[in-house]
DNA sequence: AAACTCACG
DNA sequence: ACGTACGTGAGTTTT
């Protein structure tokens, strides 16, 4: 038989420290139960034990005086978040039918000794994983040793037998212990031999073999005078070592290994544990079956749901179909090859109807189904199908629910809306559906959970009081992104290509620069080289390091700009070099047949509710410095048509006036419109007629960090000042600004009470952080409550905006089409003779979009090109 | 895959 | 005592 036996407490705190700290929705840490349960796996494929243990330390009562010995040895006592994961762990194997093993007074690596010796009396063969090199003793008479280390997230291991330690070290395994009985360890507060390091015990070791042969022969030896000395001075130190260092095998444990035989699992148990600490990514890794158990919605578990048997049915008759979903509620799933939707699976009950791209009447077929009002329909992605829609020049109508955007509103920090996984996370038992030559068929089962995953979420978007989000606001939208992404924003691609090749020649003579100011060549995109050239060859005081090396970013540039001259000349590469190859050489790649960049909006991404915008990313195009601008004037209108752009006024701080109802800031804003004058004025207590640039400056940044939930030695670094002077700065604003003071704290009750922020449209973000142990994560969360309710509304309303300017160009006939959003900014692309008109609507329904206690405004321009139009 | 840097609101 | 503002996506290098 082939045991495979975990140093439980090594292994968890590799796991612990090789993953960043992970929650579950609850605030429950995860990270370090995921690590070790990804180790074991690899630990399993490696070596595919018959019998799987895990050994864990329990200290004697009095381990409080060892702690503190260890404590002043350098040795850290186990962190809160660790700690609370043990349990948690324990629990999970045991549900995996495997056994924890304790001992009291005993630690982990005397059970392990104790399986290893019992494995080599039996002739068993036995596999001991730790990450610590200290078991590496065990390693002989047929027992391998499985190192673990984490290395840059990757779970590895290393095994070593009795040949792989020799080559490696030089001595035995069991030699070992006498290396370190003479090199001492302090984390282990073992003592060795003072000034005996590993390089001179090895030496010693591989040459005499044991320590105890050292000292019965030490004037004999040929060891230097001086190491002859310490080894001397040190005998009962080594002797005692030499006991502390070796590994019992005598621990009171069980040894029979047909008790840890691997096959137990409790599969209710374990389906459960590990969706409640949202796992899910590990269950069909440990081959559990999450159809065994039905999550009932407090979370606990219950009988697992009956079998479905699904039936496939091919549509040859787009006619009968048609009829068949007339006047009624359809679930249907578009399948997604490529990004591009192909065919339509209808679920009927347990039967399910296919309409392949492939037939004739497909065409036909989407052309009258979508466009049925009497069909109410439910569906995922419906941007997808939205698109489809604008691909067959149609329109998707009468869509009641989209099972990613409930996700979305229900969970905004999620990372996975697939079908499979929300399938998971709601307890969804997928039917499975074999076709005819024994294969599975996703599409066919993932068709089958629409209905019930649909009806899941709208009772629970219902609880959450987020149907009109969704409805009034989320799907709606969908349609509306659909046809941004559809009709896409024309490029000159020539004029990229020029502005490239200047940037690149731009680029060329400034390499030939840096080499030539640092004295040799390198690759000065390498923040690792870079940091070298600058702070060991040239000498250039280093102020700041990242946890791999010298920062070498932009702000820390700058301030040795005076310092040497190849500073500037290493801002402008890379200022360049980001132009050429983030904009000019990305965009060009990127550009379709019909000469326009189709961007992608992703309306389930941000946890606040903005949208992104990705391949290519057109939300972060260059505006802040001249040069980057230019890149603006490549985005034109097409033949004949307008760039009719329009953003927003300040729109997140106008929201906080009226969610806080501040009464000062509101007449602020009612009274002029430079809030940040007006703010200079009542902060700096200057007249409003007195307010240099540079006040005015600063009191926008306050602003700023006002809606990001200011601190002050963020703000003191953002704007030159002291720290004490930032934090007299917020001081004066939040006396002043007394209603956003009390709005901010009760942001942050509010959320630590029900667990979450909300936007004005009731959007939710989940924050667990709020009742973390760690300082960190608890400012972090506060942060978060303070800003999300501001930064969300402005998303709500823009949204609305969006929907409201598609409704008014259909409405009112018009041939102009929205094409891009930018958080606070509306584009759309007109026909010359309609754009004033349009111009007239967005600004209308942007500032309309919801009535304030204060006036939204808009200011918009037309222009050829994006950067006329802005 | 992660780290670093930098573009935007 | 700690580390330091909210939200994104992309290109490059390094492990």
């Amino acid at each position: 038989m082939r045991l495979l036996i975990l140093d439980g407490n090594s292994i968890i705190n590799r796991a612990f420290y090789g993953i960043r700290l992970l929650t579950n929705k609850k605030g429950e840490y995860t990270n370090a139960i995921y690590g070790f349960l990804n180790i074991l796996l690899k630990l399993e494929e490696a070596c595919k034990p018959d019998c799987v243990a895990t050994a864990f330390d329990v200290h004697a009562p009095t381990f409080r005086h060892k702690m503190y010995d260890e404590y002043k040895a350098g040795r850290k006592p186990m962190p809160e978040e660790l700690r609370e994961q043990m349990p948690a762990l324990k629990e999970i194997l045991q549900s995996l039918g495997i056994k924890t093993l304790e001992a009291e007074g005993w630690e982990a690596d005397d059970i392990l000794g104790t399986f290893a010796r019992a494995c080599r009396e039996n002739g068993d063969e036995c596999y001991i994983a730790t990450g610590d090199r200290d078991s590496l003793q065990l390693a002989h008479g047929g027992v391998r040793v499985m190192l673990a280390r984490t290395k840059m997230g990757q779970a590895q291991t290393d095994i070593y037998d009795e040949k792989a330690i020799m080559d490696e070290y030089g001595v035995t395994p069991h030699e070992l212990i006498q290396v370190k009985a003479l090199q001492g360890d302090s984390s282990d507060n073992i003592p060795g031999v003072q000034g005996v390091g590993p390089k001179t015990a090895l030496e010693l070791i591989a040459k005499y073999h044991s320590v105890e042969y050292i000292y019965d022969h030490l004037d004999e030896l040929d060891i230097k005078a001086g190491t002859k000395a310490k080894l001397e001075k040190d005998r009962d130190n080594a002797e005692l070592s030499l006991r502390l260092g070796e590994i019992s095998t005598d621990a009171p444990v069980d040894t029979r290994l047909e008790l840890y035989r691997l096959g137990n699992t409790d599969m209710q148990k374990a389906v459960s544990l590990f969706t409640r600490y949202e796992l899910f990514s590990l269950i069909p890794r440990f081959e559990l079956d999450p159809n065994a158990v039905t999550l009932t919605d407090d979370g606990g578990a219950s009988e697992p749901e009956a079998e479905r048997t699904l039936t496939r049915l091919t549509c040859v008759d787009a006619d009968y179909l048609l009829k068949r979903v007339r006047d009624s509620e359809v679930y249907f799933y578009p399948n997604i090859v490529d990004g591009t939707v192909t065919d339509l699976l209808f679920a009927f009950d347990d039967e399910i109807v296919v309409m392949p791209s492939e037939t004739p009447e497909y065409s036909y077929f989407v052309r009258n189904f979508f466009e049925d009002e009497s069909v109410r329909k439910y569906s995922y992605n419906t941007k997808e199908l939205h698109r489809l829609a604008c691909k067959y020049g149609v329109e998707l109508k009468n869509v009641r629910g989209d099972i990613m955007l409930s996700a979305y509103l229900l969970r905004p920090g999620d990372s996975d809306y697939s079908l499979a996984h929300l399938c998971l996370e709601y307890g969804v038992r997928v039917p499975e559906f074999l076709n005819t030559l024994g294969e599975k068929e996703e599409s066919v089962s993932l068709a089958g959970v629409i209905k019930p995953l649909s009806d899941k979420l709208s009772k629970l978007i219902d609880e959450a009081e987020e149907t009109e989000l969704l409805n009034e606001i989320e799907l709606p939208l969908s349609r509306v992104l659909a046809k941004m992404e559809y009709a896409g924003v024309e490029v000159d691609k020539k004029g990229i290509e020029e502005f490239g090749k200047a940037l690149g020649q731009r680029i060329n003579s400034l390499t030939a620069e840096i080499y030539e100011s640092v004295g040799y060549e390198f690759n000065i995109n390498s923040p690792k080289q870079l940091g070298v050239a600058l702070f060991e060859d040239l000498h250039l005081p280093c102020k700041k390091k990242t946890k791999t090396g010298y920062s070498t970013n932009a702000e820390v540039l700058e301030g040795l700009i005076n310092e040497h001259p190849v500073i500037s000349q290493i801002l402008e590469y890379r200022s360049l070099t980001k132009l050429k190859s983030t904009y000019c050489d990305g965009l060009l790649k990127v550009i379709e047949p019909d000469g326009r960049i189709h961007t992608r909006f992703n309306q389930v991404e941000t946890r606040t509710g903005r949208i992104s915008s990705l391949e290519p990313n057109l939300q972060n195009i260059p505006i802040r410095t001249e040069l980057g601008r230019e890149m603006r004037k490549f985005f034109i209108a097409g033949e004949g048509k307008k760039f009719v752009d329009a953003d927003y006024s300040q729109i997140e701080l106008r929201v906080l006036a009226d969610l806080s109802d501040d009464k000062n800031m509101i007449d602020a804003f009612n009274s002029g419109d430079d809030i940040h004058a007006i703010t200079a004025s009542q902060v700096f207590d200057i007249p409003l007629e007195l307010v240099t640039p540079q006040f005015r400056s600063r009191a926008k940044a306050v602003n700023f960090g006002i809606v990001y939930g200011i601190g002050a030695f963020s703000l003191a670094k953002d704007i030159g000042v002291s720290n004490g002077e930032a934090k007299q700065y917020i001081e004066n604003y939040l006396a002043h600004y007394s209603g956003v003071d009390a709005y901010m704290k009760r942001m942050i009750e509010l959320a630590r009470e029900k667990g979450y922020s909300e936007t004005l449209f009731k959007r939710k973000r989940y924050l667990p952080e709020l009742s973390s142990k760690n300082h960190m994560l608890r400012a972090f969360g506060e942060r978060v409550a303070r800003n999300m309710p501001i930064q969300g509304t402005a998303a709500d309303i823009i949204k609305i905006a969006m929907v409201r300017v598609d409704d008014r160009l259909k409405a009112e006939n018009m041939r102009s089409r929205l094409i891009l959003q930018v958080h606070d900014e509306l584009i759309v692309e007109s026909p010359e003779e309609e754009a004033e008109k349009a111009l007239e609507i967005v600004t209308q329904e942007m500032e309309n979009a919801c009535k304030m206690k204060v006036l939204l405004r808009a200011d918009g321009k037309i222009g050829n090109s994006w950067y006329e139009a802005h």
